[in-house]
DNA sequence: TCGAAACCAGAACGCTCGTTACGGTACAGC
DNA sequence: GCTGTACCGTAACGAGCGTTCTGGTTTCGA
């Protein structure tokens, strides 16, 4: 969190433009003069950069998805207990909505892989990062909880996140993420009842 | 289901041609002339049916929320009991997916409110009929089994069953519409448990 | 102080795409 | 047979956009 009036470097004034603008009001949406103009920065600075607009867009997302890991992280350690760590990528999802000075419609790997379906690999590769890392941190949280059909729950517990993420752009239900952890909490009883 | 050899008008081939074409490869990523293609009529034709491409899509979608619509109630009258008819939207996703000869990457009006979020109100329209679909219905079939708390089991169901379909996109997990019902289930045994 | 690297504004290029225009053909109803 | 309607293939237009180019200015370490 830089606070000083120091102007950031251009490359970081267009990472920073691009995620602010490119996951609102959509990537195709976004035409590059719009990020040139956001990150007071001239056509030829992104292009030595970053080389073309999908690869300042596939950096965004990787950015993006580091701080989204680390916002996770800080609640997976402030949980007090097994349910807890599952249910922190709820926690994780509230703060990092809440952190974020400018709206997202929904979530930006979602939306990317969507507008941009024969994207290069390079972008469409972090959407399989980020199912990666949280069916892999599920499943690792979900073991405690519900030992041999862990497997069964960190599947449970993914929808019940993607099915969050996904009512933001439906506008409905009103709180997504009380409904979904309430969701995964269910779930998690029901196998552990077991 | 028309078997004759016959051709159908070029108004329908054109909404066919879309159906199948716009929500597998990406609305944006179609260009027209792909759509004049596949349904073998000219641009010409195209205009003096429908004014837009936009209007097309927004036809086409207006087509798709019809036939989905039919799908599910079909599912819904042979449905046995309250749960059952709470649970009818999976299958009737996974008969509507499977009856579809030509893929979806996943759901046609979340992908489409995606693609063009400053379209025309038509097109965004769909998406809120579907969402208002849905919760209409998943209420309704939610009281027999919630009473007082229907409206928390609806939210769960809506929430469950976007994240089957986000699912589709993610690529994981592998029979998401299995997990969605279980989840589903699992919500709705937890409200009639209380 | 010098010189290189970073950066700027703006114009220009080339391509894609939605849309329209043009001239011609098949065919239904009178 | 005539006429109008629906449709065809193709060419052209115009706008938007990603990208590159030009020439000049600032920044900053040696």
């Amino acid at each position: 969190m830089v606070t000083t009036g120091q102007r950031l470097p251009a490359r970081a004034r267009l990472l920073k433009a691009a995620d602010q603008v490119l996951f609102d009001h959509g990537i195709r949406a976004t035409p590059v003069d719009a990020l040139l103009q956001q990150a007071e920065v001239s056509a030829a600075t992104l292009y030595t950069h970053f080389g073309s607009k999908d690869a300042l867009v596939a950096e965004a997302l990787r950015v993006r998805l580091a701080d989204w890991q680390g916002v996770w992280d800080q609640h997976i350690v402030a949980a007090g207990d097994d349910m807890g760590r599952l249910l922190a990528v709820f926690d994780a999802l509230a703060s990092y909505r809440r952190d974020q000075n400018h709206p997202s419609r929904w979530c930006a790997f979602l939306a990317a892989a969507t507008e941009l379906p024969a994207a290069a690999d390079e972008i469409s590769a972090v959407l399989a990062a980020d199912t990666e890392l949280l069916a892999t941190r599920l499943l690792h949280f979900s073991r405690p909880l519900a030992g041999a059909r862990a497997q069964d729950l960190a599947d449970e517990v993914l929808l019940a996140y993607s099915g969050t993420l996904t009512a933001f752009l439906r506008g409905y239900p009103h709180s997504p993420i009380d409904v979904g952890r309430r969701l995964a909490r269910s779930a998690a009883q029901e196998h552990s009842r077991s």
